[in-house]
DNA sequence: ATTACATGTGTACGCTCGTACGCATGAGCA
DNA sequence: TGCTCATGCGTACGAGCGTACACATGTAAT
């Protein structure tokens, strides 16, 4: 006897499974953590039976690398997108404000995934590099418009500011965060 | 039997015992991440029976909390002394620029302990109000030298310039640090 | 010297975890 | 239709965890 029937569903054939996998992990990374995130716990999200996690998966940091590299990727689309775009300096200065004011510090973006991803880096050689690929790509992108120098230091502002409001409880606003861009672009 | 006679001391009277305690765990912290830190790993590196973990603390997170504290009040008070010292804005930026080229990111210095707070303040009220005390006593040393806006700024822009140095293989140069700060404060 | 109590120590319990593995099943092909 | 195997499912096992707690011991007050 395993307890009460848990609702015979006849849920074979799944074809995305592995997809919503994914996507249910980043979902419990954002709530719990990486430290809360379990293989029962993406199960549990995703109305999936543990033993699939064995199947689809070859182990816990099998599916934090494929979350977060999920992850960084559809950032980096964005970042890359919006300055090609861009066709003078001064639009890629508004592009990176617009990125950081509306894009990363919207409420829809889960911030946190990000300071999850540094540390866990820090011990996973796999993660870190997923963040390594990521902080390269955003700095190419910046190298478009800017010089070396110059790019790598406003990464390392947008790094900070960012940071800073996902942690603060009094964030910065839209106007803070275009002030402080623009005074180290303009 | 419990195995091998565990080297039998005689260790009773410890009375800095908790200090070291608390010692023992930054270390676990910054060699095994929040994380990885259990009562077992910290008392290992104590040398210290398990059991006492239990008598000294309430729990876990308790120990966290007094580790951070400690942490985070060192670094804030040599922000505060430098900073205190200078007499004019120029010699202000100048122990700004020093205390992140040469303390920070010190190799004696572990970076990493800022970002495992960080992540576990995110889930955690009272490791929440350890980073606030720190981030606003931070704030309040820079005030003193500068407009409350480029306070902010600058804040934000060391913790980035950090923690990027922290994750990147290619960590930047004390002579980069120096130049991203000073162009943005002259 | 006796006592009281703070401190130190060893061990046990119940829990959750990652992972392995045997069996079930149905889709696609011959 | 019948076969086959990728996929899905349930469960079990051993390990490590936080914590509790009974007992040991040394200090300091009387």
């Amino acid at each position: 006897m395993t307890g009460a029937a848990p609702a015979r569903r006849t849920r074979r054939h799944d074809p995305h499974r592995r997809d919503r996998l994914i996507d249910a992990a980043l979902a419990v990374i954002a709530e719990h953590g990486v430290a809360g995130t379990t293989h029962r716990e993406i199960a549990r999200a995703a109305d999936v039976p543990l033993g699939s996690m064995t199947y689809h998966f070859d182990g816990l940091d099998d599916i934090l690398a494929e979350a977060f590299t999920r992850h960084t990727e559809s950032i980096a689309r964005v970042f890359d997108e919006r300055l090609t775009a861009a066709r003078t300096r001064d639009e890629a200065v508004e592009a990176v404000v617009t990125l950081v004011a509306d894009d990363l510090l919207s409420p829809g973006h889960d911030l946190i995934l990000t300071v999850e991803l540094y540390v866990a880096a820090a011990r996973n050689p796999r993660l870190k590099a997923v963040t390594q690929a990521w902080m390269q790509r955003s700095r190419d992108a910046l190298v478009r418009h800017f010089d070396p120098t110059t790019a790598r230091e406003v990464d390392a502002l947008i790094e900070g500011l960012t940071l800073h409001s996902a942690l603060s409880t009094d964030p910065m606003t839209p106007a803070q965060i275009r002030h402080a861009i623009e005074r180290y672009l303009r």
